[in-house]
DNA sequence: CCTTGACTTAGAGCGCGCTCAAACCCCTAG
DNA sequence: CTAGGGGTTTGAGCGCGCTCTAAGTCAAGG
């Protein structure tokens, strides 16, 4: 397989593919005849594990760490599983930001639907900079 | 209340919070004799407001035309409140995605324990990019 | 043979969200 | 009177994670 088509079933681009290998978070590549990478299905595994970190927000810079510890042989497994478990814990407590801070939008946002319901426009949430401002509500015609 | 206070209060930097004037996401703050900004309480409810948006992922451009929409008037009620649906719909599709990777990552921990409790240092999860290249299993002395 | 298009490299550039530097002003305490 | 510590402005710089450019190589199809 080559990149174009690691690239369509990983979901990330040529380039990125290419950025990755160059910083180490992708092995370097088997090159082909034509000094083209040639990569085997089993990468995909490994690429979609970095997804994952990446997209619960892992720095490229920790998943580095990861790629060189399990490079480095299997006895950095225990090492590795701290670094999971850390970012497990950061992972939980922003699931747990999130949940609150959705609260407060189902709140805001309940305001907004009252205050519609109450037909003319009017809003009586807390205050932002620009209530001072604010010319006298508009009567709508 | 000068920048400094607020800044301590609010948690932002001073330097953000000059920023944040700047581009528009704070009012322009009273100058006091001086020609030193002069805060009121009142801003703290919105940047605490703004954190939320900002801890839930809003982009600063996006925040900004929520903050435009709430200077332009009353009126603006219902556009805003579409911006925070939408937005709540959003956080709520990265909750999911951050706890089906928190599984994921349970998993993989699990397996890193399971291979400690085996004593011997040995793991056979899905295969890393180095596994070709990794030294024969150094067999602690 | 020639074109097309997918690839190669090194390195520059970008969008985001700050963060800091330089040069200056003003108030207060010693 | 002076030193210190807060503040002001404009504009440059930074860390992150890509993303793209330029110039070149190579293999297959018409």
């Amino acid at each position: 397989m080559q990149i174009g088509e690691l690239a369509k079933r990983s979901g990330l681009s040529a380039h990125t593919i290419r950025y990755y290998e160059r910083i180490g978070l992708l092995p370097y590549a088997d090159r082909d005849a034509g000094g083209r990478r040639d990569y085997d299905e089993a990468i995909l595994v490994w690429i979609a594990f970095l997804d994952r970190l990446k997209t619960t927000g892992m720095p490229i810079r920790e998943m580095l760490q990861y790629a060189k510890l399990r490079a480095a042989g299997d006895h950095t497994g225990p090492a590795r599983r701290r670094i999971l478990e850390a970012h497990r814990d950061r992972v939980r407590a922003h699931v747990r930001d999130l949940q609150a801070s959705l609260l407060v939008l189902d709140t805001k946002i309940d305001t907004y639907v009252e205050t519609e319901k109450r037909t003319h426009s009017h809003d009586d949430t807390e205050h932002s900079f620009d209530e001072q401002q604010t010319r006298a509500r508009p009567a709508r015609p």
